[in-house]
RNA sequence: GCCGACGUAGCUCAUUCGGUUAGAGCGGUUCACUCAUAAUGAACAGGUAGUAGGUUCGAGUCCUAUCGUCGGCACCA
């Protein structure tokens, strides 16, 4: 149990700031990463959960453009209710950022001049599509033209829908926009930065074969798939405005592509963390520490940006900001990508409002019961699906029901029965000694899973050991002996009593606003967890808000329980809201309809 | 079209390298209990593991074919 502690990084794919967050974030990323993270805390490991807003990228300008407001202003808002909405389900991120600080441009800009002083970069001039009307090139796919293999009148500039045939979208006869299709496309040539990523195939494909054993199957297949296929050159600037300029001279009309530097926001998070919170190089001790282990979680559309153009960044910038030290920096020890979460049998759709919103939810229901039932069916193999009746049921039956009533009935009972205090017993019976070991032996059983990131089974593990908790008391039945033998009464109640504090911890990483409330009850002072917190940070030109966790208070520990006997209980109260049936049509309804943003109250 | 993944009880999902009567939760039926937000427990019912072949002493687990669902095929991140 003394292990020395680890260095663990846990790096959340970056969001959109172009529109809400909504439950497939959640599953996909945020949530599993939480967890984990919270387990690595209370482990007592050092642990750095860094991610923030993407506020760069086409999607933003075009939101942005299409509400006639400046593409800044767009992702300030959203990241302010990202800010929110994550600290109302407590998401423990050390830091949440954002990619528009001057600490993330410079940081980005340095990468590009390292790649490109260490031979990863190369120009080439493209011929591309260009709009007058727009007065920008347009990405291939939304040029459409005359196929110039079969004719087919609508073809796409990356692909034949009639043929199939991948084409050039310079070469469609009679190209034109699909935006509107009055409007003439001319090519025009540029010029361009492009990361060289058949450079590091080798190293690559070694380094998936290194962890073919601790990534999950599909992020492996994916991997070795796509470097099969053959990596070319990728271009990593474009002719846009909004973005991180080029550090070259002479290449003011272009910026750095957005998948080139949202990535690196691992990086540079972990530096503005380090630099606006510790001190100045602790960011080091898991970027350049051979025993420090980082974990990249994401949805499965994310892989290959985190497996191969990430990892060829990294190998590619290795030794930046190293003071000659002669570590390499690590590449993700794990990349556990989650599949998708579907919507009552349906995809995800923005445009359809075909969503859950997770400020809309977060309003409505208990953030540990949004936990509870977006890690029990968590997509972690495959795609998932999230239903009202199954949010009803299972929060209901399991959360409810199983745990919640059972620290319920039995609080209550001891907090009455025995003078408001955990009993005091003679000595314990066979059966109840059992019970508290099966709890305790829990902690390495469960533990294991967490550190495996099969948070799944995790889950399920900790949940045995609450149906294992019911049954028995059915057996012990401590309201019978209260009448007629108050001595054994008070051992299985203490037993329980036990049993569920150890279970507060087990349960911990998915539940922890109740697992706090239980703490209380249980007669215990102080934060299992620390405290979320949103800050703002000042830098030379711009301020910025991120989203922090302070855990120097927090005394939770992955141990088992020594609830001492006599200790003063708290008053107790049911620790989860029992759910109404009405809600499944009323959550149903809103699906698929239009909908209001809502100001985000925290508290 | 090419590549990949998946298809297991009414529902949601487990079955790490192929190995005893394929498991769990929910839902259903019966019984027990009453401390608890009418909350718990036990027992039972329920699957020829999409389909058809094949390899093997033995396959849900490997191979082939076929049907179905989904994803990727690089300038959408």
């Amino acid at each position: 149990m003394t292990a020395t502690p680890q260095y663990i990084h846990v790096s959340v794919a970056w969001p959109y700031a172009n529109g809400d967050l909504h439950v497939g974030h959640l599953a996909g990323a945020y949530l599993p990463a939480d967890i984990f993270a919270r387990y690595h805390r209370l482990k007592g490991n050092h642990v750095l959960m860094v991610s923030g807003s993407d506020s760069h990228g086409t999607p933003i300008s075009v939101e942005a453009d299409k509400r006639g407001i400046p593409a800044r202003d767009l992702f300030e808002h959203y990241h302010q209710r990202f800010l929110l909405t994550q600290q109302k389900l407590g998401i423990s991120y050390d830091l949440f950022t954002h990619t528009d600080t001057e600490n993330h441009h410079k940081i980005a800009q340095d990468f590009f001049t390292r790649l490109l002083q260490g031979g990863a970069l190369y120009t080439e001039t493209q011929d591309l599509m260009y709009s007058e009307l727009e007065k920008r090139f347009l990405p291939d796919r939304y040029v459409e033209g005359k196929c110039y293999i079969c004719g087919y009148d609508k073809a796409r500039g990356d692909q034949c829908d009639n043929c199939g045939n991948l084409l050039e979208a310079t070469l469609l006869i009679e190209p034109r926009s699909r935006n509107n299709p009055a409007d003439k496309l001319v090519i025009r040539t540029a010029e361009h930065y492009f990361l060289d990523l058949g450079k590091f195939t080798n190293e690559l494909l070694a380094y998936v074969e290194s962890k073919k054993d601790v990534w999950r199957a599909n992020v492996t297949a994916f991997t070795r798939n796509f470097i099969a296929d053959g990596l070319r050159g990728r271009p990593i600037t474009r002719n846009i405005d909004w973005g991180i300029a080029v550090p070259l001279a002479g290449w003011d009309d272009k910026k750095l592509y957005v998948w080139f530097e949202a990535v690196m926001g691992y990086f540079t998070a972990s530096v503005e963390w380090a630099h606006n919170i510790v001190d100045y190089h602790a960011w080091k001790k898991w970027w350049y520490n051979p025993e420090a282990k980082i974990y990249n979680f994401l949805g499965k559309d994310n892989i290959p940006f985190h497996t191969i153009i990430w990892q060829a960044e990294l190998l590619g910038v290795d030794g930046i900001y190293n003071d000659g030290d002669s570590a390499r920096i690590n590449l993700p020890y794990d990349v556990p990508a989650n599949e998708f979460m579907n919507i009552e049998g349906q995809k995800f759709s923005k445009s359809r409002n075909w969503a859950i919103w997770l400020p809309d939810i977060a309003e409505r229901y208990q953030p540990d019961a949004i936990r509870y039932y977006v890690a029990a069916t968590m997509p972690e193999s495959k795609d998932s699906d999230f239903s009202w009746e199954g949010f009803y049921s299972r929060v209901n039956n399991e959360l409810v029901a199983a745990w919640g009533n059972l620290a319920n009935r039995m609080l209550t009972f001891a907090y009455k029965r025995f003078d408001g205090k955990v009993p005091a017993y003679d000595q314990l019976t066979p059966q109840d000694e059992a019970i508290i070991r099966q709890s305790e032996a829990a902690f390495d059983k469960v533990g294991t899973l967490l550190g495996e990131v099969r948070l799944l089974a995790g889950l399920q593990a900790a949940m045995d050991v609450v149906r294992d908790a019911n049954a028995y008391l059915n057996e012990r039945e401590p309201w019978k002996r209260i009448k007629d033998d108050p001595a054994d009464a008070a051992r299985s109640v203490y037993t329980i009593l036990r049993v569920i504090d150890n279970l507060k911890i087990l349960l911990a990483p998915w539940l922890p606003f109740s697992a706090q409330k239980l703490h209380e009850y249980l007669g215990y002072a102080g934060q299992i967890f620390g405290t979320l917190k949103i800050e703002t940070f000042h830098e030379h030109t711009r301020s910025h808000n991120g989203l922090t966790y302070d855990g120097s208070k927090a005394v939770g520990r992955w141990q088992v329980s020594a609830l001492a006997q006599g200790q003063a209980l708290r008053e107790p109260a049911p620790l989860f809201v029992k759910l109404d049936p009405e809600i499944i049509e009323k959550e149903r309804a809103f699906l698929g309809a239009p909908r209001d943003e809502h100001e985000i109250v925290v508290g």
